[in-house]
DNA sequence: TGAATTTTTTGACATTTGTCAAATGACTTT
DNA sequence: AAAGTCATTTGACAAATGTCAAAAAATTCA
């Protein structure tokens, strides 16, 4: 096993029934692959045949509105990124994912986790854990997002990933937070 | 295989890999219920452990914020609906599910189901299906509910479910928009 | 370093949505 | 039908957030 994929091997201990070999088995489907800050992971406008996992570093997921971009998610190090509804339907995807610092990625093509998922049931049940896990974040997120003042959305952010704080600009967060730039900037003054 | 669960019978052949001996399987694992309107199918703060699949009628997903019931989504005939994330967890849900009329539902015991799993793999594709159906839905709906002004989600809600405008109340179907009733009641005026 | 560019902040004001109280309408029960 | 209850609408005003323009601060690049 690939001792110094720290994050991947501290994730995957939480997953029911996997050993060292099972973790070498997805291990040989993966791709490490480096990206540099601001280079692009997923293309909006492609079909998303990837699933990455972010070994080092801090990406964003985002679409265009209009003239704007429009944040959807941050992702750090430990967790598993792609454009989930178009990994799935595989159809072209609106939805751009990019590097916002240099990073370190494992990247799975869908194909070859058919192939595993076809080979080793056990794997099907891992993925249905994952899918599990992102859908459990993305009702918190809603549910998050629409209950929430935005002074209180901001604060939660800045508790739960501080480091997307210091990284992101404040255009960035503003659209996750659902909110315009200078909104943002007045909570961030106090007012 | 039970001819009269038309909607189950529709949906599943929108599945790949099921023929009808696998549908029977799954139905085999299945309960039949009725459920009045305004019977309770999930109640807060107990375990969820049943998925439910929507035959006739239809279902409110709701939580309770301070005084309030806050609508989380609605549920036609031909969809399943679990509270997901306690499903998933298994830790006591916040959400209640109730009949807003009276309906016929299929219910799934996720232990009998996870038996399925294992004695059918096949059938964890089937599970991976629903969630990946159900994870897409969910980031349409955040998208729909975070950057669409309250008039543009109420005339989406029309368009798309016209059944839940007649059914529900005022109370129900601006809490799922996220705007309090005198707003709704001022967008349906048209002003 | 200093000019140019980009990002963030501030101010004035507009718009959207919320809050509270009261009025109206619909439905139930007797 | 009258009284009581509940759901919905309306009005007056308040609070939150958006828009646009300009200023200030930070960053980039020559």
């Amino acid at each position: 096993m690939r001792k110094d994929l720290n994050m991947l091997v501290k994730i995957f201990v939480k997953f029911d029934g996997l050993d060292e070999d099972s973790i070498d088995q997805f291990l040989d489907i993966a791709i490490l692959k480096d990206f540099k800050k601001g280079e692009l992971l997923v293309r909006e406008g492609e079909v998303c045949d990837k699933l990455f996992f972010v070994e080092q570093g801090l990406v964003r997921s985002f679409y265009h509105k209009e003239v704007k971009d429009v944040t959807i998610s941050f992702s750090l190090a430990g967790e598993f990124i792609t454009s989930m509804s178009g990994f799935i339907t595989q159809k072209p995807t609106y939805e751009n994912i990019e590097a916002l610092e240099d990073c370190v990625v494992l990247e799975f093509g869908k194909e070859k986790l058919n192939e595993l998922f076809v080979r080793e049931p056990n794997w099907v049940n891992i993925y249905r854990q994952i899918l599990e896990e992102y859908y459990v974040k993305l009702e918190e997120h809603l549910i998050f997002s629409k209950f929430k003042t935005a002074k209180e959305r901001y604060y939660e952010l800045i508790n739960k990933k501080p480091q997307i704080i210091k990284t992101a600009s404040i255009g960035q967060i503003a659209s996750y937070l659902g909110i315009n730039i200078e909104t943002l900037s007045r909570i961030r003054a106090g007012r």
